[in-house]
DNA sequence: GCTTGTG
DNA sequence: CACAAGCAACGCGAG
DNA sequence: CTCGCG
């Protein structure tokens, strides 16, 4: 969008009384050019507008609320239309909508803040109550990025937070925390595999990482491998694109119903059958040069005070990736590493559904015989 | 993105 | 005042 | 021991 372009987005008749009506009458009449039918003024006056939304370029049932006389016309912008238009929390401030955080996918803060509250339902539950580790880049992904873990001094009250020996840890329990950590620059949500009140995992993880996308072809035959060994043991298991170079394998367990020792010994297992079966496709070798561009199984990666990207985090790539849940159909030789991005999964949800939306009755009603069995 | 420390 | 720095963490192997 | 790495 061109710099200064005036944007038309419809007329608003509604919602002035006949006081006001007449007010803002006589400004233009008295102020205004004339061409003979209407009488214009150059952009000086700030209005709020009450509307149901934005369709196709046309504010729907526009109604007049105030004049803004604090408000500058430099603000009445479109990142700041898209973001009231958002319904996003009005509890947080958020600066700077125009930044641009993502530039080669052309997406900026309040697209992202947009997206963010659009996917949150389907986020949210995979943050619930787990100790948050961002990935932070205020000035977008191309620029500095660093870790954040403690909860700033300055957070609101709304974030939740956990105090373990001496340290404040961050939660992200809520759309209102969701966004706040987005507004902070935070790209990616990175949580472990337990409860921040328990000890115990209550998920397993394969992270599957090919030495590039190039070879993403491995990181599907990998999986398709290890679904075939997750079904012969009857295990409900999940898969998503990292957003990344890979795919994660998901399996969800009953809190409590394995330690992380033993989540350790079956990952370790599973990893090392598949490297045995296919040695030269698959390794768990954690020397890059002694992989010889295959697979790397990184089972080290699940394990306490380890942290995996949730579901529909965004990632600090260029293609506006995010860690995309998907149906196990689409795991196949026509899926793309960098398929899903900001742009498009919030349409696939609605269109398709969520492919985790079975996850915690899935956490429910998995059973562990075969599992513990193998272990023996 | 914001706070704190330094010149 | 304008700045720059910090903002995680741990284990393991190589040097 | 410190440094890189995931």
């Amino acid at each position: 969008m061109e710099k200064n372009e005036l944007i038309s987005i419809g007329q608003c008749k509604h919602g002035l009384d006949a006081k006001a009506a007449k007010t803002v009458k006589q400004v233009f009449m008295n102020n205004g050019s004339f061409n003979g039918k209407i009488y214009a003024l150059p952009p000086a006056i700030v209005a709020s507008i009450r509307t149901l939304d934005l369709y196709q370029g046309e504010l729907r049932e526009p109604s007049f609320q105030r004049i803004e006389t604090e408000m500058d016309v430099s603000e009445c912008t479109l990142e700041r239309l898209m973001i009231d238009q958002a319904m996003l929390p009005a509890s947080i401030d958020y600066s700077n909508p125009e930044k641009i955080y993502w530039p080669k996918a052309a997406i900026n803060k309040a697209a992202y803040l947009v997206y963010m509250r659009e996917i949150s339902a389907f986020m949210l539950p995979f943050l619930q109550n787990r100790l948050l580790t961002l990935i932070r880049c205020p000035e977008g992904v191309e620029k500095e990025s660093f870790f954040q873990k403690h909860l700033p001094d300055y957070a609101p009250a709304f974030i939740d937070r956990m105090t373990v020996d001496g340290e404040t840890f961050m939660i992200c329990n809520s759309l209102e925390s969701l966004l706040w950590f987005a507004n902070h620059g935070g790209i990616e949500f990175h949580v472990p595999f337990n409860q921040a009140d328990t000890p115990y995992p209550n998920e397993i993880v394969f992270d599957l990482d090919p030495p590039s996308r190039e070879r993403f072809d491995l990181a599907i035959q990998a999986a398709v491998v290890i679904k075939e060994l997750l079904d012969k043991l009857q295990l409900i298991s999940f898969v998503k694109l990292s957003g990344s170079k890979g795919l994660q394998i998901h399996i969800p367990i009953k809190e409590k119903s394995m330690t992380y020792e033993q989540t350790a010994l079956f990952t370790q297992g599973i990893a090392q059958t598949v490297e045995n079966q296919y040695a030269n496709l698959f390794t768990t070798e954690r020397m890059k040069k002694n992989r010889h561009g295959r697979l790397y199984i990184d089972y080290v990666q699940h394990g306490k005070n380890k942290t995996i990207v949730t579901p529909y985090s965004a990632r600090k790539k260029d293609e506006g990736t995010v860690a995309a849940p998907l149906f196990w159909e689409e795991v196949n030789d026509d899926l793309l590493p960098q398929q899903f991005t900001i742009h498009n999964v919030v349409d696939r949800v609605k269109e398709k559904g969520c492919p985790f939306a079975d996850y915690q009755i899935a956490r429910e009603q998995q059973k562990l015989d075969n599992l513990f069995s193998l272990l023996e």
